[in-house]
DNA sequence: AACTATTTATAAGA
DNA sequence: TTCTTATAAATAGTT
């Protein structure tokens, strides 16, 4: 209907598809709602350009709200799979949710805070468990020291081999220069010696991160003393 | 567009208004499918016939299925708040779970387990501040201790009186059964003694909760000794 | 956005 | 229902 028959298949130029589009969603849009009035039926109806900004047009019989087409959809569709998904998820948030204040009351509890709902033999086991964890902790930071203590003595040893090694070197660096005149024994000492001394020097540890910081947990807030 | 031109308004006769239901329905159901193949648009629609079985008749154009169609509309129109909530929700489930291992191996640490990554000074920390809160502890048991007692020392006291009242009562009612010779002492006296020894039975605490229930944390499960 | 030659849709009739 | 056909409407190409 027009000055030629076109076939039926997408238009290449993209400004002439736009018009196209244009011209015939409206026609489309009088159609439905004729249909609407002549014969009193329900329509829906939306359309999104491939082309353009993505603006959906929408038409329905004003008897109908659009949400009554889409519980239409859902009930045809997999719509309502995505349903219960956001449910299941809701439900998983809340679990969490406990489970964390619960968590966050036992850190509380072990700190001695929050103890006023314990019975008298909780109190007791609490200490107890307490008591025992801070002996494991102790004998782990034994360990920890102890470990510690090796690796530095073994650092100070080979520290100690560097420096009767730079010595002989640096006897040879004299005699060298004695002998040629052109020892410049500053670029072949010094720098392996600056090297080997930041072994010792200390770098802080950064704080245990506070978590959400904003509660009493991650109490512990430690640095090196 | 036919023999004579018609007006927009709704059809009266009931089975003409049928039929050009039927002959538009295809109409537009045909315009539809065109725009969707010139214009590379895509295309829902819904149609109900208000008159006869109520049957859906729909058309959509191929490359999208309906839940597209629902997901578009969000898009243009104020639905896609639901998007967004759905995206935050999301994120905080992320955030809860990162949250809740920290607490869990907070505890865990405060339970002397898993403590390779701890510095000595970290340890030195952890171990000072689960002395501290065991005294804490250990001061509330006592607290409780002398509280119960006070509240049992009550009990007592008041169950002497009460003892004596009876007593009293009791010798009353002996008194009485002589002149009378219908004396029902027991359900003047037994009832209310009954109701005050109750008061010495201890009750089980019920165990802490085990939170999720597969964890270690919840250690310090705690019964009647 | 308007025009108009044509094609399409369809109202009425069979 | 479906087909036919005269006529109203829609619209492709043009301005």
């Amino acid at each position: 209907m027009g000055r030629g028959k076109i076939e039926i298949k997408r238009i290449e130029n993209s400004t002439n598809r736009q018009v196209t589009y244009s011209k015939r969603r409206s026609g489309i849009m009088k159609k439905a709602e004729e249909l609407t009035v002549l014969c009193d039926a329900q329509v829906g109806l939306l359309m999104v350009s491939g082309t353009g900004s993505g603006k959906v047009h929408e038409y329905h019989s004003p008897s109908t709200t659009m949400k009554q087409f889409y519980d239409r959809y859902q009930q045809a569709s997999d719509v309502n799979l995505w349903q219960s998904h956001y449910e299941r998820m809701q439900e998983n948030l809340k679990k969490l949710k406990e489970t964390n204040s619960k968590l966050r009351r036992e850190i509380r509890q072990r700190n001695g805070e929050d103890l006023d709902d314990l019975t008298y033999s909780q109190l007791c086991g609490l200490e107890q468990n307490m008591l025992k964890s801070s002996e494991r902790i102790n004998s782990r930071k034994f360990h920890v020291l102890g470990s510690q203590t090796d690796t530095y003595k073994k650092k100070v040893k080979s520290h100690e081999e560097m420096q009767v090694r730079l010595l002989h070197e640096f006897e040879a660096d004299i005699h060298y220069a004695y002998v040629d005149q052109e020892g410049d024994y500053q670029s072949t000492t010094v720098g392996p010696a600056n090297n080997g001394s930041s072994v010792f020097s200390f770098r802080l540890q950064p704080s245990q991160p506070n978590l959400q910081g904003d509660e009493g947990y991650g109490t512990y807030g430690l640095r090196l003393a």
